[in-house]
DNA sequence: TTGCATTTCAAACATTTGTATGAAACTATC
DNA sequence: GATAGTTTCATACAAATGTTTGAAATGCAA
């Protein structure tokens, strides 16, 4: 009822000027100004500020982990319920990448946003971030399906690993371009995700789980 | 000359703060309580607070970089100038590792304080990690001598994924350790090397640098 | 229209914060 | 032991910031 129109100005112009400027840098005032609206309106509409930002990344996360899940499930009907490990990967890392990366004029307001959030945590974001956990179990669920000789510590980390990837990529890939000197190309999102589903596949699947690390810890020579 | 006992003192208890609280949450006020010296005493000897911080964080790279170079030269030197690809992935992870990771109660303040600018970086930080392209080249350098059939961009890759792995591990073991109930010991801080070591690793060296992603983007059904 | 609830607005508030100042205390040199 | 340079200290400053307030405006139903 009655106009969203000031809620809705409100949260558009937050979520451009922490995407463009960071959270450090952005006052309620800068944001009243951006929405044209009056200063009290946050407080009125939101409560507080860090409920504002709190509003901003619970939309986005839940729209990401929709469409993780979205990718998930249909990776899994189409292999019978049981998807291959590169799909569900794929599924988990790629709604990430896809949203994150690629030529930055394309980029959108909530991709840019999320990038953001990745580089500079701030205390309400931090929060709500613990949640998170149930919707990477289901992943890891799948995952066992997926490779059922594979003990559940190899699968953490495999999955740890594939995020840790994807993310690491998302935030720093402007350090990666300059030290590759433009070679590694951080706009062609599909091939990034080809390469971190296969790097974080390969963790899984190369030798067999339990034998694999203290074989490595014995045979090399500690440095 | 004459007493670095305040500056000396200040460093330090800064550097506990801001481990131990983030850097968002340390005022000028607090430090200074800590290190029981005046108020003044920061600007006099340090200029500013983020000059107090970039100092904090420039020593302490300084130091991690100079042990990742040092275990680098180390290899080099025991393989006749041709490091294993291993011993170089070693040289660039394992400092950051140990020095992040293990017992809790074993980390040194400098190591919980380089977690935390890791998880929340702040502007005079953030400045200075710029400089850090001309430290990784040299590890770049020493790949190529390890690994002479590979194109660049895939040593870029191999180097940008070893250091997300290790990164994202110090940044998000709670979670890790959260998600796996524990079952992921992210105090086996040589064990986890070994794992981040032995991904990169395989991720540089399984398949011809060349072919790899191509063929895998073609041969996958999209989801 | 009248009356009631919602929304907007300008202004003020109350803190918090990093920084600056100028005098006092201290140190070392001659 | 006087003097010059350094360091410490209490205090003040100035600016920024999130939040609150109470009145005005607006929307809506009877």
């Amino acid at each position: 009822m009655a106009s969203d129109q000031t809620r809705t100005a409100i949260l558009a112009a937050a979520e451009r000027l922490y995407a463009d400027r960071g959270f450090g840098d952005v006052t309620l005032r800068d944001i009243v100004a951006e929405a044209n609206v009056n200063l009290a309106a946050v407080n009125y509409h939101f409560g507080s500020k860090d409920e504002l930002i709190a509003e901003l990344f619970v939309t986005r996360s839940i729209q990401l982990n929709r469409e993780r899940l979205r990718l998930l499930q249909a990776a899994e009907e189409a292999g019978d319920g049981r998807a291959s490990i590169d799909a569900i990967l794929r599924a988990l890392v790629g709604p990430t990448l896809r949203g994150c990366l690629g030529p930055e004029n394309q980029r959108s307001t909530a991709a840019r946003f999320m990038i953001r959030v990745s580089i500079e945590s701030v205390p309400p974001i931090r929060r709500i971030r613990n949640r998170e956990i149930d919707h990477l179990r289901k992943f890891i669920t799948a995952m066992r399906r997926s490779l059922p000789g594979h003990s559940d510590v190899e699968l953490y980390w495999g999955l740890h690993f594939a995020l840790a990837m994807a993310q690491q990529t998302v935030r720093d890939s402007e350090r990666l371009t300059k030290l590759s000197e433009g070679k590694c190309d951080v706009d062609d999102v599909e091939g990034i995700i080809e390469r971190v589903v296969s790097v974080a596949a390969m963790a899984l699947t190369t030798g067999d789980a339990a034998s694999k690390t203290p074989a490595r810890m014995l045979a090399r020579d500690a440095r």
